[in-house]
DNA sequence: ATAAAATTGAACGGTTACGTTCAATTAAAA
DNA sequence: TTTTAATTGAACGTAACCGTTCAATTTTAT
């Protein structure tokens, strides 16, 4: 996200107490950024919300901007987690793209993620970095990762791809369809496993027959 | 979007000039808030823009909130086109759901769309009902002309679904992948001409080869 | 214990913005 | 032309917020 300031707020937090405080702050920071956005949420409410002072939050972080990209790159951290079944020889090809696939359909549903995406979209106007950082870290490593994995199945199955990104690409998109749109406008979804499963499933299943050899 | 209110601002423009300034304002409305989102916009540049006084846009619209609900409606009127090729007649099945794709590609990567996404879906937490009233009147509607068009594709061609919706979700998913998130968070992407029609090619032949009886 | 660093509360200046009021002016309808 | 509606500029009250300063206090390292 920045240049070089990595970790801005960090590099001198020695004392225990301050990287608690640093802490609540980063935590009341993604909790008011979610709640109101960039613009509507204030310093001060953060402040309150972390039990902690305000010049305290100026003397970690120079600026609100400064604050958001710091929260930001928590959470990338925190959502570059890895949701690729590896287990391809204990388990079959499909089981594990089924797998694969049911877990993707489980974190993007989830609520804080949907939030996430909706603020954070919002600010690449403002500052273009930010989206450039989260692509990098979310989904760019994600679908690097399901390429892989993909390449792997073919190996393993009867299956070939003459461009495994695109694969890859294509899998989201059968997995996902527009489930992603309506749930940024607010549509609530709440599968049940069942529901997710065969989602999964037909998606799986329309990939491999896509990429049969 | 609002209960009863419609056209809150239309109904009693009779005047000529309060027409004028009534689109003006709503077009200095929406430039504001594409730029800037709800929250950092502010009336008084609106006004500014728009070439008007503030207090007659209060006069029109009530409030801040409701000038941006106006603006939604008036942008999902422009939105809600359609891009389903109707020609199954003359142009043989596969051409028409290519040239859908295209028309699809075309419309979902204009900057001015991408851009309406970003702040629409950002206020959605501050006033649910934009997002359930954009949900109705663009991607909902969309998908059942899309679904219709599908239907009509699998009789005249070798094709079948047992849900037809979710078959025109299929199709949405396959052409459009994850380019949706990539321009969401600033990638620059200008398919060229060649580009998109591959793209698209792609998408159908991979549908059609899905729903093939 | 002592020195250094972190934190606090309170206040400040400056800015921005919402929404309102009002008297004066302009435009349009009859 | 008269009358009715729309528009304007300016000012107002109120509130929020950013980012800073400072002296006083608490926490931590040595």
């Amino acid at each position: 996200m920045a240049d070089t300031d990595d970790n801005l707020a960090i590099e001198r937090a020695d004392r225990p107490s301050s990287q608690r405080k640093i802490t609540k702050i980063l935590a009341a920071a993604r909790a008011e950024f979610f709640g109101n956005g960039f613009s509507a949420s204030s310093i001060e409410a953060i402040a309150a919300r972390a039990g902690v002072s305000k010049v305290t939050i100026y003397s970690w972080f120079k600026t609100k901007e400064n604050l958001f990209a710091e929260m930001v790159k928590g959470e990338c951290a925190h959502l570059s987690q890895n949701f690729v079944d590896e287990n391809l020889e204990s388990k079959g090809v499909r089981e594990v793209l089924i797998d694969t696939a049911e877990n993707m359909l489980d974190f993007l549903t989830r609520d804080e993620r949907v939030r996430f995406d909706r603020i954070l979209a919002a600010e690449v106007s403002r500052d273009p970095r930010v989206g450039q950082y989260f692509l990098d870290n979310g989904p760019r490593a994600l679908l690097q990762n399901l390429a892989k994995l993909l390449e792997s199945a073919m190996d393993q199955g009867k299956m070939q791809s003459s461009d495994p990104i695109a694969s890859a690409e294509m899998f989201v998109g059968l997995v996902m369809g527009h489930l992603d749109l309506l749930l940024r406008y607010g549509e609530k979804i709440d599968l049940t496993a069942d529901q997710r499963r065969a989602r999964a499933t037909r998606a799986v299943d329309a990939w491999m027959l896509i990429h049969q050899k």
